[in-house]
RNA sequence: GGGCGGUUAGCUCAGUUGGUUAGAGCGUCUGGUUUACACCCAGAAGGUCACAGGUUCGAGUCCCGUACCGCCCACCA
């Protein structure tokens, strides 16, 4: 019986794999079967608890529903499915959850932007409810867009458990958390400095800013001292990059001890010089220099003047209000900077806020939201900054209080949004604070007496950074001047008693309210319901009008998506989840919170483990994101190369500590030609192909003309190299295929049956077994690119360039075909499954056509059991044999192709080796004929060269090829020349070391095995000198 | 300013606790219609492991320094 007959259908497998057909067929196969749903009750058969699996969860680092995906995200999703299924097919209880974060600065910035870019309409101009309609309707778009990507690149989230941070589930979270965050006086109202968009008219967070270096001026400005006394200064000057804050000034500062702050300064500088690196100590020397010079040019004296008169409370005249205000005396003051001497803007700068509450200062606000001075700026009301700065500089000249100008290059905030200046802006804000629960989550990752710690991260160095942070221990501001988010549950109410509260809400647990020191209003919170305004009667309640910070409800996430507060099965079973695998820019803001929020809800951790990723960069070593354009749609790589390549070539990338360079070029949908992508080009709609001078469209396309091009996909060397990967192996288990179709001997175990003695099949399941063990290690330290290569190399250079080639001739062979069979589809069988969690499209594929012959495998790869190492069949002895004929085999092709051997032509070769290797090497003859078309006619320990051969010293044996006719004397000559003399260049190298000290201090076992090696050296050098004889 | 990572073949990257002659893919070159696969097969060329010092019998690997690239945090009157 001959393979290929027609009974079969496997002629029908095509040649090539395509990923389009089985990712549709087999991602609603998946979804048809319920594989990746977790049901908590209502099922039939309730396991028993002793057969009750163990749980594993992930929760998905929900995406911003801001915009789609990039291949940053494709990386984060593709190592969560590659952990969840492994998970899956290990056999426990999996649930992976997946769902979308409301991302509200982001998001609300991106709709407004929008709607002024579309209708030039602002979010006043629509109003609150208005505004929220629309980022809901942006939300579900994009919810829709993220979830299709998802589910394209073959996550096996359960769909039916999709959260959202703003939806009910999640706010019940949120409002249950800061209620009892609030009742136990960890919620408290202060002011913060936040970044003011005046554009935008919004605060945004520090990451929502970038500096840009501009030109700007130093100026010095002088401050009339009242009332001079005999010997006092008749004016304080203070140096300054923005004049117009003046107008909010309530203080000048100078320090209380100037010479005692100089002389540490000057020594501290004086330790650092010595310590410091030649080339920067030039620097600091002058630095050094010029402070020192203040002790003598007066500057000192002067500051020691100003410190008694701030301590005798000296007034001085703040220029062009006439307002006086206080010298007072605070370290903040350096008195090696500027003048030593420093304004107080208590309402506009963070350090100067901080002194300005040390010392009792009024604080003054100067700007209106939109940017424009206030009321309290006098004659300045109205004017913008820019035109305040400019007005401000005149008159102080006018007045003559202007000392000097210096030009200076000045660090000027922006925001990212929308690209303008930054003002600082003093604010009322509600904080969390950080002491007890940053030091819980802390105590999480650090270990204590040896043991592990609570929560392991990977890679362990990123263990220091979120320490770090926390041990600041910061108070976390948690309010967003925003209209889109959780809106805080605080209500206001003026003029009340305690007494009238009680009686308003008596017997109400799930409400609880505290009293404001300073303005004596009472604060509401609510645990379930909204309050009405006249909740209280006789007064009116005003609900807190700003939202939550983003990271309040996505700390939560690891327990609200399990139904935290509720005590639900699925929270009791799930949690804390098995591992979170997130990107390392969010581990404070992120990771760290959920972990002392979980521990604060819960008293649990979320999550036993965490792993960092590395950064997708594109080839300008530039992360990836929707402002800078660069982001590219995973779905367009999967439309070129399949969702399989994707995931393949993403986790070949992912190393330990390097971050993942991908170089993307556009393909020509007209011309095929390559398009180098570049940073002008990545944003644009369309592209002209430089060789056919035809449009083609990008991922950008928006207008109605341009997205009727066709589109440019990207294309990557790296998702090349996966694609023909996942090919590699769809063609290996196409020839299993087409060679198992007579009687299957039905499902084996993992061992029986295979324990042959042929010295191809021992090998091969020893590697086979080897694999499983080196993979599944690797994968469960998050090596995922160890893993990946264990894989390629094993299924592409040993299951494929040998194995199959191999085991050609024995399944032409009746009495031999069985036990290849069986070894074939066993070894197949692991390899498809090993690589199931990578490439979950083209396994299942191959795996359902196995099924037609083997109809007990289980119903999807998905959910078939994960191979276990067989630790007996891992043999080193049987696997150094095959290297020898591997070697041989190799020294064969070699000869064939540098002497120009016709392909067809058959050559005939014998080897001197030893016994045993004769043994070896004899039944494995007709492997050389199948895969060298050269015959072997002798093996023996007394063989010899004939003249017409080519002479391969090797591993204790030399290797004759009978080239006859073909034989090029001086070519042959000149290659053992070349061969004696590399030789001898180790051989000398070889004999100098083992004349050395290294024979009395290496181990033994090194010294011997270099001594083996000259001995081997020596003999292949004697070998090649008898065949140049030969030769002669 | 503090911390972290990187520098290995033309390109993109591996390289376990120090131990024979430093690996892979792509690209290049040679040859190939071998009945799984040209998204393939066989073979070859290509490296002062950034630079300088040290420890060691022995350094890509450990230590010190230098240069360059990247990231994070803080600060900047």
């Amino acid at each position: 019986m001959t393979p290929n007959n027609e009974t079969n259908n496997v002629t029908e497998i095509p040649k090539q794999y395509d990923p389009a057909a089985a990712q549709e067929k087999w991602t609603k196969f998946w979804d048809e079967k319920k594989l990746f749903r977790y049901e908590a009750e209502g099922q039939e058969q309730k396991p028993s608890a002793a057969l009750e699996k163990k749980p594993f969860c992930i929760v998905i680092p929900p995406p911003n529903v801001t915009g789609a995906l990039h291949l940053g995200h494709a990386l984060n999703n593709t190592l969560q499915d590659i952990t969840i299924r492994m998970k899956r097919m290990q056999g426990y209880d999996t649930l992976w959850i997946p769902g979308v974060d409301h991302a509200g600065i982001a998001t609300q910035a991106v709709v407004e932007r929008r709607l002024f870019e579309e209708e030039k309409l602002t979010r006043r101009d629509i109003g609150r409810e208005a505004l929220v309609e629309r980022i809901w309707k942006w939300k579900e778009k994009y919810q829709e867009r993220i979830i299709e990507q998802l589910k394209g690149m073959g996550c096996s989230c359960d769909w039916s458990r999709t959260r959202f941070t703003l939806d009910e589930v999640c706010a019940k979270a949120v409002r249950h958390f800061f209620f009892k965050l609030f009742q136990e006086g960890k919620i408290y109202r202060g002011k913060r400095l936040v970044n003011w968009d005046t554009h935008l008219q919004t605060a945004v967070s520090d990451d929502e800013v970038f500096h840009e270096t501009v030109a700007g001026n130093f100026w010095y400005i002088k401050y009339p001292v009242m009332d001079v006394k005999q010997g006092e200064a008749a004016f304080v000057v203070v140096a300054t990059t923005r004049p117009e804050t003046l107008l909010g000034d309530t203080a000048v500062a100078v320090h209380p001890d100037p010479e005692t702050a100089l002389n540490k300064v000057i020594g501290d500088l004086k330790k650092r010089i010595e310590t410091v690196p030649e080339k920067e100590k030039a620097d600091l020397q002058s630095e050094l220099e010029a402070i020192e010079k203040r002790k003598t040019d007066g500057t000192l004296d002067r500051l020691k003047t100003l410190a008694q008169m701030a301590k005798a409370g000296s007034k001085v005249l703040l220029p062009l209000l006439g307002k006086p205000i206080p010298l007072i005396a605070d370290v903040w003051a350096k008195p090696e900077k500027g003048t030593g001497c420093v304004k107080i803007t208590p309402a506009h700068d963070p350090n100067d806020y901080e002194v300005g509450k040390r010392n009792a200062l009024p604080m003054v606000n100067i700007l209106n939201k939109n940017g424009t001075l206030n009321e309290n700026a006098g004659k300045y009301a109205g004017l913008t900054v820019k035109q305040a700065r400019e007005k401000v500089v005149a008159d102080l000249e006018a007045e003559g209080l202007l000392m000097k100008a210096e030009e200076r290059m000045i660090e000027l905030a922006h925001s990212d949004r929308s690209k303008t200046p930054i003002e600082p802006f003093l604010n009322d804000q509600w904080f969390v604070k950080m002491d007890e629960l940053a030091q819980s989550a802390i105590d999480s990752v650090v270990s204590e007496g040896g043991l592990p710690p609570e929560i392991r991260i990977f890679p362990e160095r990123y263990t220091k950074g979120y320490i770090d942070w926390l041990s600041e221990k910061r108070d976390w501001p948690i309010g967003r001047q925003l209209w889109w988010g959780h809106r805080i549950p605080i209500w206001y109410c003026k003029d009340t008693s305690e007494a009238e509260l009680q009686s308003s809400f008596k017997n109400r647990n799930d409400i609880t309210y505290q009293q404001d020191e300073e303005s004596g209003d009472w604060r509401i919170c609510s645990q379930t319901e909204d309050l009405s305004p006249d909740a209280v009667s006789g007064h009116k309640l005003v609900q807190e009008e700003d939202v939550l910070d983003t990271w309040f409800s996505s700390a939560l996430w690891t327990h609200s998506t399990l139904g935290w507060p509720d005590d639900t099965p699925e929270l009791q079973k799930f949690y804390p989840t098995g591992v979170l695998i997130t990107n390392r820019d969010i581990l404070t803001l992120w990771v760290a919170r959920m972990v002392l929020a979980g521990k604060f809800n819960t008293g649990k951790k979320p999550f036993n483990e965490v792993y960092i990723h590395p950064k997708i960069l594109d080839k300008y070593g530039e992360g990836m994101s929707k402002s800078k354009g660069n982001g590219v749609d995973p779905i367009s790589v999967i439309a070129e190369f399949g969702a399989d390549a994707l995931r393949f070539a993403l986790a070949y990338l992912t190393t330990e500590n390097q971050d993942i360079r991908l170089t993307l070029d556009f393909e020509c949908p007209h011309c095929g030609g390559s398009v180098e992508q570049t940073k002008k080009n990545r944003t644009q709609p369309k592209i002209q192909c430089p060789k056919c001078k035809k449009d083609f469209r990008t991922q950008w396309a928006e207008l109605p003309e341009d997205k009727a091009l066709p589109e440019g996909a990207m294309v990557g060397e790296r998702f090349e190299v996966a694609r023909n990967f996942c090919n590699k192996l769809w063609n290996a288990a196409r020839f299993v295929l087409m060679n198992i179709q007579e009687e299957p001997q039905g499902r084996r175990s993992e061992t029986c049956g295979l324990a042959g003695s042929l010295l191809e099949d021992r090998w091969i399941l020893s590697r086979s077994a080897t694999v499983t063990r080196d993979v599944t290690a690797a994968l469960e330290s998050y090596r995922y690119a160890d893993a990946m290569r264990f894989l390629y190399d094993f299924a592409w250079d040993e299951f494929c360039s040998f194995y199959v080639e191999m085991v050609k001739s024995r399944l032409f062979d009746e009495s031999q075909r069985q036990q290849a069979q069986t070894v074939l589809v066993h070894v197949l069988s692991s390899l498809v499954r090993l690589l199931h969690p990578v490439v979950p499209f083209v396994t299942e594929e191959i795996w359902q056509r196995l099924r037609e012959f083997y109809p007990d495998l289980s119903v999807s790869i998905a959910v078939a059991p994960y191979p276990v190492c067989n630790e007996n069949a891992i043999n080193p002895e049987i696997e150094k044999q095959f290297a020898v004929f591997q070697e041989l085999l190799r020294a064969v092709r070699d000869v064939r192709a540098s002497r120009n051997v016709p392909p067809k032509t058959e050559i005939t070769f014998s080897v001197r080796c030893g016994e045993q290797t004769a043994k070896l090497l004899k039944p494995m003859e007709t492997y050389f004929l199948s895969m060298a078309r050269a015959r072997a006619v002798g093996w023996g320990e007394t063989l010899k060269p004939a003249t017409l051969s080519s002479t391969v010293p090797l591993t204790g044996m030399d290797l004759y090829v009978d080239l006859s006719e073909l034989i090029d004397i001086p070519a042959e000559r000149a290659k053992l020349e070349k061969e004696i003399a590399k030789l001898d260049g180790f051989i000398q190298s070889k004999e100098s070391k083992l004349g050395s000290d290294f024979v009395q201090k290496a181990p033994a076992a090194v010294v011997e095995k270099e001594r083996q090696s000259l001995t081997e050296l020596q003999n292949q050098r004697q070998s090649a000198e008898k065949a140049l004889h030969q030769l002669g």
